[in-house]
RNA sequence: CGGGGCGUAGCGCAGCCUGGUAGCGCACCAGUUUUGGGAACUGGGGGUCGCUGGUUCAAGUCCAGUCGCCCCGACCA
Protein backbone atom coordinates (compact mmCIF):
# COMPACT_ATOMS: atom_id res chain seq x y z
CA UNK A 1 0.00 0.00 0.00
CA UNK A 2 1.28 3.36 -0.57
CA UNK A 3 0.81 5.97 1.82
CA UNK A 4 -0.65 8.57 -0.45
CA UNK A 5 -3.68 6.17 -1.48
CA UNK A 6 -4.67 5.14 2.10
CA UNK A 7 -7.53 6.62 3.77
CA UNK A 8 -6.20 7.49 6.92
CA UNK A 9 -7.35 10.36 9.27
CA UNK A 10 -5.15 10.50 11.88
CA UNK A 11 -5.43 13.63 14.21
CA UNK A 12 -3.16 15.65 15.98
CA UNK A 13 -5.82 16.10 18.68
CA UNK A 14 -7.50 13.55 21.06
CA UNK A 15 -11.23 14.24 20.02
CA UNK A 16 -12.55 15.12 24.04
CA UNK A 17 -15.15 12.12 23.85
CA UNK A 18 -12.03 9.88 24.39
CA UNK A 19 -10.96 9.18 27.83
CA UNK A 20 -9.29 6.05 27.59
CA UNK A 21 -5.90 5.70 26.12
CA UNK A 22 -6.50 2.76 23.46
CA UNK A 23 -9.52 4.96 22.27
CA UNK A 24 -7.82 7.81 21.73
CA UNK A 25 -5.33 6.09 19.81
CA UNK A 26 -7.68 4.70 17.81
CA UNK A 27 -9.45 7.83 16.55
CA UNK A 28 -6.23 9.83 16.53
CA UNK A 29 -4.36 6.97 14.55
CA UNK A 30 -7.29 6.84 12.14
CA UNK A 31 -8.31 2.95 12.86
CA UNK A 32 -11.88 3.38 13.78
CA UNK A 33 -14.89 6.14 14.05
CA UNK A 34 -18.44 6.44 16.40
CA UNK A 35 -21.05 6.54 14.50
CA UNK A 36 -23.12 6.54 17.72
CA UNK A 37 -22.99 5.66 21.09
CA UNK A 38 -21.39 1.86 21.23
CA UNK A 39 -20.97 1.64 17.34
CA UNK A 40 -18.48 1.64 15.64
CA UNK A 41 -16.95 1.78 12.30
CA UNK A 42 -13.50 0.44 11.22
CA UNK A 43 -11.26 2.10 9.05
CA UNK A 44 -8.75 0.64 6.38
CA UNK A 45 -5.98 0.52 9.16
CA UNK A 46 -8.08 -0.77 12.24
CA UNK A 47 -9.84 -3.52 9.69
CA UNK A 48 -6.21 -4.46 9.00
CA UNK A 49 -5.36 -4.93 12.42
CA UNK A 50 -9.22 -7.01 13.19
CA UNK A 51 -8.39 -9.15 10.14
CA UNK A 52 -5.08 -10.28 11.48
CA UNK A 53 -6.39 -11.37 15.09
CA UNK A 54 -9.09 -13.13 13.14
CA UNK A 55 -6.64 -15.23 11.34
CA UNK A 56 -4.57 -16.08 14.41
CA UNK A 57 -8.00 -16.88 15.82
CA UNK A 58 -8.90 -19.12 12.73
CA UNK A 59 -5.54 -20.62 12.52
CA UNK A 60 -5.28 -21.92 16.46
CA UNK A 61 -9.08 -23.29 16.25
CA UNK A 62 -8.73 -25.33 13.15
CA UNK A 63 -5.37 -26.45 14.66
CA UNK A 64 -7.42 -27.29 17.63
CA UNK A 65 -10.21 -29.25 15.23
CA UNK A 66 -12.86 -26.62 15.63
CA UNK A 67 -14.79 -25.70 12.39
CA UNK A 68 -16.67 -22.82 11.32
CA UNK A 69 -19.76 -21.77 10.78
CA UNK A 70 -21.75 -19.04 10.01
CA UNK A 71 -24.80 -18.24 11.68
CA UNK A 72 -27.46 -15.47 11.18
CA UNK A 73 -26.83 -12.66 13.60
CA UNK A 74 -30.49 -12.49 13.87
CA UNK A 75 -32.31 -15.25 15.96
CA UNK A 76 -35.86 -16.05 15.98
CA UNK A 77 -37.75 -15.29 19.49
CA UNK A 78 -39.21 -19.05 18.99
CA UNK A 79 -35.74 -20.51 19.87
CA UNK A 80 -34.91 -17.74 23.03
CA UNK A 81 -38.32 -19.18 24.35
CA UNK A 82 -37.53 -22.48 24.09
CA UNK A 83 -34.18 -21.77 26.47
CA UNK A 84 -36.54 -19.89 28.98
CA UNK A 85 -33.94 -16.69 28.14
CA UNK A 86 -36.49 -14.82 26.31
CA UNK A 87 -38.11 -13.56 29.39
CA UNK A 88 -34.78 -13.78 31.64
CA UNK A 89 -32.84 -11.79 29.47
CA UNK A 90 -33.58 -8.23 30.24
CA UNK A 91 -33.30 -5.28 27.75
CA UNK A 92 -30.00 -6.20 27.00
CA UNK A 93 -31.11 -8.01 24.40
CA UNK A 94 -32.55 -6.14 21.28
CA UNK A 95 -35.90 -7.55 20.15
CA UNK A 96 -37.82 -6.35 17.35
CA UNK A 97 -40.71 -7.38 15.13
CA UNK A 98 -40.71 -7.78 11.50
CA UNK A 99 -43.48 -7.24 8.73
CA UNK A 100 -45.20 -10.51 9.76
CA UNK A 101 -45.15 -9.39 13.53
CA UNK A 102 -42.93 -12.10 14.24
CA UNK A 103 -40.72 -11.50 16.71
CA UNK A 104 -36.79 -11.81 17.01
CA UNK A 105 -33.38 -10.48 18.89
CA UNK A 106 -29.94 -9.04 17.23
CA UNK A 107 -28.38 -12.04 18.90
CA UNK A 108 -25.80 -11.24 21.94
CA UNK A 109 -24.82 -14.64 22.53
CA UNK A 110 -25.46 -18.05 20.58
CA UNK A 111 -26.08 -20.76 22.13
CA UNK A 112 -29.88 -21.22 20.86
CA UNK A 113 -29.12 -20.89 17.74
CA UNK A 114 -25.92 -23.52 17.15
CA UNK A 115 -27.79 -25.84 19.72
CA UNK A 116 -30.65 -25.82 16.72
CA UNK A 117 -28.22 -26.11 14.31
CA UNK A 118 -26.50 -28.93 15.79
CA UNK A 119 -29.57 -30.92 16.64
CA UNK A 120 -31.13 -30.44 13.49
CA UNK A 121 -27.97 -31.97 12.17
CA UNK A 122 -26.56 -34.97 14.26
CA UNK A 123 -28.29 -37.69 15.56
CA UNK A 124 -25.56 -40.22 16.35
CA UNK A 125 -22.46 -40.38 19.11
CA UNK A 126 -20.44 -41.06 16.21
CA UNK A 127 -20.04 -37.56 15.27
CA UNK A 128 -18.89 -36.50 18.85
CA UNK A 129 -17.05 -34.79 20.12
CA UNK A 130 -17.36 -31.23 17.43
CA UNK A 131 -16.55 -27.91 17.90
CA UNK A 132 -18.14 -25.17 15.86
CA UNK A 133 -17.11 -21.27 15.55
CA UNK A 134 -18.02 -18.12 14.11
CA UNK A 135 -16.46 -14.79 13.46
CA UNK A 136 -19.47 -12.08 13.50
CA UNK A 137 -20.93 -9.06 14.63
CA UNK A 138 -22.80 -9.40 18.02
CA UNK A 139 -25.13 -6.75 19.61
CA UNK A 140 -25.66 -6.30 23.59
CA UNK A 141 -27.49 -2.53 24.01
CA UNK A 142 -25.21 -2.32 27.00
CA UNK A 143 -26.55 0.19 29.69
CA UNK A 144 -23.47 1.97 29.16
CA UNK A 145 -21.24 1.41 26.43
CA UNK A 146 -18.03 3.04 27.43
CA UNK A 147 -14.36 3.61 26.47
CA UNK A 148 -14.24 3.21 22.47
CA UNK A 149 -14.41 -0.11 21.60
CA UNK A 150 -13.64 -1.41 24.69
CA UNK A 151 -17.20 -1.92 25.77
CA UNK A 152 -18.98 -1.04 22.82
CA UNK A 153 -22.85 -2.36 21.85
CA UNK A 154 -22.10 -3.82 18.44
CA UNK A 155 -18.75 -5.84 18.74
CA UNK A 156 -16.48 -8.57 16.52
CA UNK A 157 -16.52 -11.92 19.10
CA UNK A 158 -15.51 -15.65 17.69
CA UNK A 159 -17.96 -17.75 19.57
CA UNK A 160 -17.48 -21.45 19.68
CA UNK A 161 -19.39 -24.28 20.58
CA UNK A 162 -18.92 -27.67 21.94
CA UNK A 163 -21.00 -30.88 21.99
CA UNK A 164 -20.16 -34.28 23.92
CA UNK A 165 -21.59 -37.25 24.80
CA UNK A 166 -19.62 -37.35 28.11
CA UNK A 167 -18.46 -34.79 30.63
CA UNK A 168 -14.87 -36.36 30.47
CA UNK A 169 -15.06 -36.08 26.65
CA UNK A 170 -16.27 -32.13 27.64
CA UNK A 171 -13.33 -31.82 30.21
CA UNK A 172 -10.62 -32.89 27.52
CA UNK A 173 -12.35 -29.92 24.83
CA UNK A 174 -12.34 -27.66 27.55
CA UNK A 175 -8.51 -27.90 28.32
CA UNK A 176 -7.85 -27.94 24.50
CA UNK A 177 -9.40 -24.64 24.32
CA UNK A 178 -7.77 -22.80 27.30
CA UNK A 179 -4.44 -24.10 25.62
CA UNK A 180 -5.68 -22.84 22.51
CA UNK A 181 -6.19 -19.60 24.19
CA UNK A 182 -2.95 -19.21 25.73
CA UNK A 183 -1.85 -19.61 22.33
CA UNK A 184 -3.86 -17.22 20.63
CA UNK A 185 -3.03 -14.42 23.15
CA UNK A 186 0.38 -15.31 23.08
CA UNK A 187 0.99 -15.31 19.12
CA UNK A 188 -1.00 -11.54 19.51
CA UNK A 189 2.11 -10.56 21.21
CA UNK A 190 -0.34 -10.35 24.38
CA UNK A 191 0.20 -10.67 28.16
CA UNK A 192 -3.06 -12.89 29.20
CA UNK A 193 -3.80 -14.50 32.02
CA UNK A 194 -6.25 -17.27 32.65
CA UNK A 195 -8.44 -16.75 35.88
CA UNK A 196 -11.20 -18.29 37.56
CA UNK A 197 -14.22 -16.90 37.12
CA UNK A 198 -18.21 -16.77 38.06
CA UNK A 199 -20.37 -17.86 34.97
CA UNK A 200 -22.72 -15.21 35.42
CA UNK A 201 -25.67 -15.03 32.88
CA UNK A 202 -24.53 -17.60 30.13
CA UNK A 203 -24.89 -19.92 32.94
CA UNK A 204 -22.92 -23.43 33.78
CA UNK A 205 -20.63 -24.70 36.22
CA UNK A 206 -17.20 -23.97 35.64
CA UNK A 207 -15.48 -20.71 33.86
CA UNK A 208 -12.39 -18.82 33.49
CA UNK A 209 -11.49 -15.44 31.77
CA UNK A 210 -8.53 -14.62 29.91
CA UNK A 211 -7.50 -11.16 31.27
CA UNK A 212 -4.75 -8.73 29.43
CA UNK A 213 -2.97 -6.96 32.27
CA UNK A 214 -3.56 -3.19 31.55
CA UNK A 215 -3.78 -0.49 34.41
CA UNK A 216 -6.69 0.62 32.69
CA UNK A 217 -8.89 -2.35 32.67
CA UNK A 218 -12.61 -2.38 33.97
CA UNK A 219 -11.81 -5.70 35.93
CA UNK A 220 -9.25 -6.53 39.03
CA UNK A 221 -7.45 -9.91 39.35
CA UNK A 222 -6.74 -11.21 42.19
CA UNK A 223 -2.97 -13.37 42.69
CA UNK A 224 -3.47 -15.39 45.70
CA UNK A 225 0.35 -15.07 47.20
CA UNK A 226 0.25 -18.69 48.57
CA UNK A 227 -0.59 -21.00 45.45
CA UNK A 228 -0.13 -17.91 42.36
CA UNK A 229 -3.84 -19.17 42.12
CA UNK A 230 -5.31 -16.11 39.55
CA UNK A 231 -8.89 -15.12 39.96
CA UNK A 232 -11.52 -12.52 39.43
CA UNK A 233 -12.72 -10.44 41.76
CA UNK A 234 -16.44 -11.87 42.64
CA UNK A 235 -15.09 -15.65 42.81
CA UNK A 236 -12.72 -14.48 45.53
CA UNK A 237 -15.30 -12.32 47.19
CA UNK A 238 -18.23 -15.47 47.44
CA UNK A 239 -15.40 -17.44 49.62
CA UNK A 240 -13.20 -14.95 50.80
CA UNK A 241 -10.00 -16.96 50.57
CA UNK A 242 -8.43 -18.83 47.71
CA UNK A 243 -10.50 -22.08 46.91
CA UNK A 244 -7.19 -23.73 46.31
CA UNK A 245 -4.96 -23.45 48.97
CA UNK A 246 -7.23 -21.40 51.69
CA UNK A 247 -4.72 -18.39 51.54
CA UNK A 248 -6.28 -15.38 52.51
CA UNK A 249 -3.07 -12.67 51.16
CA UNK A 250 -3.71 -11.40 47.86
CA UNK A 251 -2.29 -9.10 45.00
CA UNK A 252 -4.56 -7.26 43.46
CA UNK A 253 -3.94 -6.44 39.30
CA UNK A 254 -6.13 -4.83 36.63
CA UNK A 255 -7.16 -6.55 33.59
CA UNK A 256 -9.25 -6.32 30.68
CA UNK A 257 -11.26 -9.72 29.88
CA UNK A 258 -10.76 -10.40 26.54
CA UNK A 259 -11.93 -14.21 26.23
CA UNK A 260 -14.08 -16.80 28.91
CA UNK A 261 -14.86 -20.04 28.37
CA UNK A 262 -17.66 -21.93 30.24
CA UNK A 263 -18.37 -25.88 30.70
CA UNK A 264 -21.84 -25.27 29.95
CA UNK A 265 -22.80 -29.14 30.47
CA UNK A 266 -26.95 -30.06 29.43
CA UNK A 267 -28.19 -26.45 30.32
CA UNK A 268 -28.84 -25.59 26.85
CA UNK A 269 -29.37 -29.12 25.39
CA UNK A 270 -31.20 -30.28 27.64
CA UNK A 271 -33.68 -27.19 27.32
CA UNK A 272 -33.35 -27.46 23.19
CA UNK A 273 -33.74 -31.33 23.72
CA UNK A 274 -30.29 -31.42 21.63
CA UNK A 275 -29.91 -35.50 22.22
CA UNK A 276 -28.27 -37.77 20.21
CA UNK A 277 -28.28 -42.00 20.35
CA UNK A 278 -25.45 -43.75 22.47
CA UNK A 279 -23.77 -46.80 21.77
CA UNK A 280 -26.34 -48.36 23.79
CA UNK A 281 -29.33 -46.96 21.37
CA UNK A 282 -30.13 -44.80 24.03
CA UNK A 283 -31.48 -41.01 23.69
CA UNK A 284 -28.67 -39.02 25.83
CA UNK A 285 -28.63 -35.28 26.26
CA UNK A 286 -25.42 -33.75 25.02
CA UNK A 287 -22.80 -31.94 27.46
CA UNK A 288 -21.73 -28.72 26.38
CA UNK A 289 -18.95 -25.98 26.11
CA UNK A 290 -18.69 -22.71 24.78
CA UNK A 291 -15.47 -20.11 24.32
CA UNK A 292 -15.86 -16.71 23.40
CA UNK A 293 -13.26 -14.43 22.25
CA UNK A 294 -13.81 -10.53 22.26
CA UNK A 295 -11.93 -9.72 18.70
CA UNK A 296 -12.34 -5.88 18.73
CA UNK A 297 -11.95 -5.85 22.59
CA UNK A 298 -8.60 -7.42 21.80
CA UNK A 299 -7.64 -4.97 19.65
CA UNK A 300 -7.78 -1.82 22.60
CA UNK A 301 -6.80 -4.05 24.64
CA UNK A 302 -3.41 -4.16 22.86
CA UNK A 303 -3.36 -0.79 22.60
CA UNK A 304 -3.71 -0.47 26.50
CA UNK A 305 -0.99 -2.82 27.02
CA UNK A 306 1.30 -1.51 24.05
CA UNK A 307 1.54 2.25 23.88
CA UNK A 308 3.67 5.19 24.65
CA UNK A 309 3.09 9.00 24.68
CA UNK A 310 3.75 8.82 21.05
CA UNK A 311 1.31 6.36 20.12
CA UNK A 312 0.41 2.90 19.33
CA UNK A 313 3.23 -0.31 19.29
CA UNK A 314 2.03 -2.76 17.84
CA UNK A 315 3.31 -6.03 18.47
CA UNK A 316 4.03 -8.01 14.74
CA UNK A 317 1.62 -9.99 14.49
CA UNK A 318 -1.43 -7.68 14.50
CA UNK A 319 0.03 -4.43 13.11
CA UNK A 320 -1.83 -3.00 9.90
CA UNK A 321 1.77 -3.08 7.89
CA UNK A 322 4.71 -4.43 9.82
CA UNK A 323 7.16 -2.24 8.00
CA UNK A 324 6.67 1.50 6.89
CA UNK A 325 9.32 2.89 4.34
CA UNK A 326 9.60 6.51 4.95
CA UNK A 327 11.21 8.60 1.77
CA UNK A 328 12.03 11.75 3.58
CA UNK A 329 11.83 14.23 0.77
CA UNK A 330 9.55 13.18 -2.28
CA UNK A 331 11.79 15.63 -4.39
CA UNK A 332 14.64 13.73 -4.26
CA UNK A 333 14.59 11.22 -7.02
CA UNK A 334 17.19 8.86 -6.08
CA UNK A 335 15.59 8.58 -2.94
CA UNK A 336 11.97 8.30 -4.28
CA UNK A 337 13.46 5.51 -7.17
CA UNK A 338 15.08 3.18 -3.93
CA UNK A 339 11.91 3.75 -1.73
CA UNK A 340 9.93 2.59 -4.90
CA UNK A 341 12.41 -0.52 -5.02
CA UNK A 342 12.58 -1.36 -1.44
CA UNK A 343 8.96 -1.38 -1.57
CA UNK A 344 8.38 -3.62 -4.25
CA UNK A 345 10.91 -5.96 -3.38
CA UNK A 346 9.04 -5.89 0.03
CA UNK A 347 5.80 -6.58 -1.57
CA UNK A 348 6.86 -9.78 -3.66
CA UNK A 349 8.76 -11.63 -0.01
CA UNK A 350 5.07 -11.69 1.24
CA UNK A 351 6.40 -8.73 4.21
CA UNK A 352 3.30 -6.52 4.78
CA UNK A 353 5.13 -3.42 3.98
CA UNK A 354 3.60 0.59 3.59
CA UNK A 355 5.50 3.07 1.58
CA UNK A 356 5.04 6.29 2.73
CA UNK A 357 4.83 8.42 -0.44
CA UNK A 358 3.26 11.90 0.49
CA UNK A 359 4.96 14.71 -0.50
CA UNK A 360 4.49 15.95 3.41
CA UNK A 361 7.21 16.99 5.77
CA UNK A 362 8.97 14.10 6.76
CA UNK A 363 8.30 15.56 10.39
CA UNK A 364 4.97 14.84 9.56
CA UNK A 365 5.49 10.82 8.32
CA UNK A 366 7.82 10.44 11.31
CA UNK A 367 4.99 11.84 13.63
CA UNK A 368 2.47 9.39 12.06
CA UNK A 369 4.38 6.74 11.73
CA UNK A 370 5.09 6.44 15.70
CA UNK A 371 1.10 6.87 16.48
CA UNK A 372 0.25 4.51 13.92
CA UNK A 373 2.79 2.30 15.35
CA UNK A 374 4.18 0.07 12.25
CA UNK A 375 6.54 -2.06 14.13
CA UNK A 376 9.23 -1.32 11.85
CA UNK A 377 10.35 2.01 9.69
CA UNK A 378 12.77 2.12 6.93
CA UNK A 379 14.22 5.62 6.40
CA UNK A 380 15.39 7.29 3.06
CA UNK A 381 16.42 10.70 4.08
CA UNK A 382 19.42 12.33 4.67
CA UNK A 383 21.98 9.99 5.51
CA UNK A 384 20.98 7.53 2.88
CA UNK A 385 22.18 10.44 0.04
CA UNK A 386 25.20 10.63 1.91
CA UNK A 387 26.33 7.15 3.26
CA UNK A 388 23.66 5.42 0.75
CA UNK A 389 22.55 3.75 3.64
CA UNK A 390 18.93 3.23 4.98
CA UNK A 391 17.66 3.33 8.48
CA UNK A 392 16.33 0.73 10.52
CA UNK A 393 14.28 1.64 12.60
CA UNK A 394 12.60 -0.40 15.69
CA UNK A 395 9.44 1.38 17.24
CA UNK A 396 8.84 -0.32 20.68
CA UNK A 397 12.57 0.01 21.29
CA UNK A 398 13.62 3.12 19.47
CA UNK A 399 16.35 0.93 18.11
CA UNK A 400 17.79 2.47 15.11
CA UNK A 401 21.00 1.59 13.09
CA UNK A 402 21.85 2.29 9.90
CA UNK A 403 22.04 -0.29 6.93
CA UNK A 404 23.60 -0.48 3.18
CA UNK A 405 21.33 -0.18 0.55
CA UNK A 406 21.99 -3.58 0.13
CA UNK A 407 21.75 -5.33 3.11
CA UNK A 408 18.88 -4.18 4.34
CA UNK A 409 16.37 -6.89 3.13
CA UNK A 410 18.45 -9.50 4.52
CA UNK A 411 18.62 -7.50 7.81
CA UNK A 412 15.24 -7.22 7.90
CA UNK A 413 14.47 -10.90 6.97
CA UNK A 414 16.99 -11.87 9.94
CA UNK A 415 14.79 -9.49 12.26
CA UNK A 416 11.64 -10.93 11.53
CA UNK A 417 12.45 -14.49 11.70
CA UNK A 418 14.31 -13.66 15.01
CA UNK A 419 10.93 -11.98 16.48
CA UNK A 420 8.86 -14.76 15.43
C1' C B 1 -31.94 4.95 35.57
C1' G B 2 -29.38 8.28 39.68
C1' G B 3 -25.11 11.91 40.03
C1' G B 4 -21.71 15.12 37.22
C1' G B 5 -20.01 17.44 32.61
C1' C B 6 -20.34 18.87 27.47
C1' G B 7 -22.78 20.13 22.40
C1' U B 8 -19.95 26.81 18.27
C1' A B 9 -16.01 24.52 10.85
C1' G B 10 -12.99 17.83 10.05
C1' C B 11 -10.18 18.04 15.29
C1' G B 12 -9.02 21.13 19.66
C1' C B 13 -11.00 25.55 21.70
C1' A B 14 -12.60 31.10 22.75
C1' G B 15 -17.03 34.02 22.66
C1' C B 16 -22.25 33.24 26.77
C1' C B 17 -21.68 36.16 33.05
C1' U B 18 -22.76 41.86 30.78
C1' G B 19 -27.82 40.25 23.90
C1' G B 20 -25.98 43.97 18.59
C1' U B 21 -25.77 39.07 13.24
C1' A B 22 -19.22 34.41 14.76
C1' G B 23 -13.58 34.03 15.98
C1' C B 24 -8.57 31.49 17.07
C1' G B 25 -5.06 27.20 16.42
C1' C B 26 -4.52 22.83 13.65
C1' A B 27 -6.41 20.48 9.27
C1' C B 28 -8.22 21.57 4.02
C1' C B 29 -7.63 24.28 -1.25
C1' A B 30 -4.24 27.55 -4.66
C1' G B 31 0.60 29.75 -5.39
C1' U B 32 5.79 30.60 -3.99
C1' U B 33 9.84 29.11 -1.01
C1' U B 34 10.94 24.68 1.84
C1' U B 35 12.08 18.99 2.97
C1' G B 36 15.18 14.62 9.37
C1' G B 37 10.79 15.21 14.06
C1' G B 38 3.65 17.74 13.07
C1' A B 39 7.73 24.11 7.82
C1' A B 40 7.12 29.68 6.21
C1' C B 41 4.62 33.43 3.63
C1' U B 42 0.48 35.13 0.59
C1' G B 43 -4.39 34.29 -0.95
C1' G B 44 -8.84 31.16 -0.27
C1' G B 45 -13.09 27.62 1.02
C1' G B 46 -15.98 25.84 4.94
C1' G B 47 -20.59 27.15 10.50
C1' U B 48 -29.11 27.64 9.73
C1' C B 49 -23.65 28.17 17.04
C1' G B 50 -27.45 20.14 18.54
C1' C B 51 -32.87 20.89 17.87
C1' U B 52 -37.76 23.28 19.08
C1' G B 53 -40.33 27.04 21.21
C1' G B 54 -40.31 31.63 24.17
C1' U B 55 -38.57 36.75 25.76
C1' U B 56 -36.62 40.98 22.82
C1' C B 57 -36.27 45.98 17.88
C1' A B 58 -32.29 42.20 18.02
C1' A B 59 -30.48 35.52 20.73
C1' G B 60 -24.34 31.61 20.00
C1' U B 61 -25.35 34.64 24.45
C1' C B 62 -31.35 35.06 28.48
C1' C B 63 -35.73 31.40 29.66
C1' A B 64 -38.29 26.61 28.91
C1' G B 65 -38.43 22.03 26.71
C1' U B 66 -36.09 18.30 23.92
C1' C B 67 -32.24 15.27 21.52
C1' G B 68 -27.27 13.64 21.48
C1' C B 69 -22.40 12.65 23.60
C1' C B 70 -18.83 11.71 27.69
C1' C B 71 -17.49 10.41 32.87
C1' C B 72 -18.86 8.06 37.92
C1' G B 73 -22.44 4.37 39.90
C1' A B 74 -25.85 0.14 39.47
C1' C B 75 -25.11 -3.90 35.46
C1' C B 76 -22.21 -6.75 32.13
C1' A B 77 -18.35 -10.91 27.36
Amino acid sequence: MKFSQLLCPTLKDSPREAEIVSHQLMLRAGLSQKVASGLYSYLPMGLRVIKKIEAIVREELDAANCQEVALPLITPASLWQESGRWAKYGPELLRFKDRHDNEFCYGPTFEEAITDMFRQSVQSYKALPVTLYQIQNKFRDEIRPRFGLMRSREFIMKDAYSFHLTEDCLDITYKAMEAAYHRIFKRCGLDAVCVQADSGAIGGDVSAEFMIRADTGEDEVLICQGCQLTANKEVIEKTNHCPKCNSTEFKSVRGIEVGHIFKLGTLYSSALKASVLSDLGKPTIVQMGCYGIGVSRTMAAAIEQHHDEKGIKWPIAIAPYTVTIIVTNMRDEAMVETGLALYETLKHQKIDVILDDRSVSAGVKFKDAELIGFPIQLVIGKQFSETGTIEYKERDTQDTINVSKDAIVGHLKTKLETSN
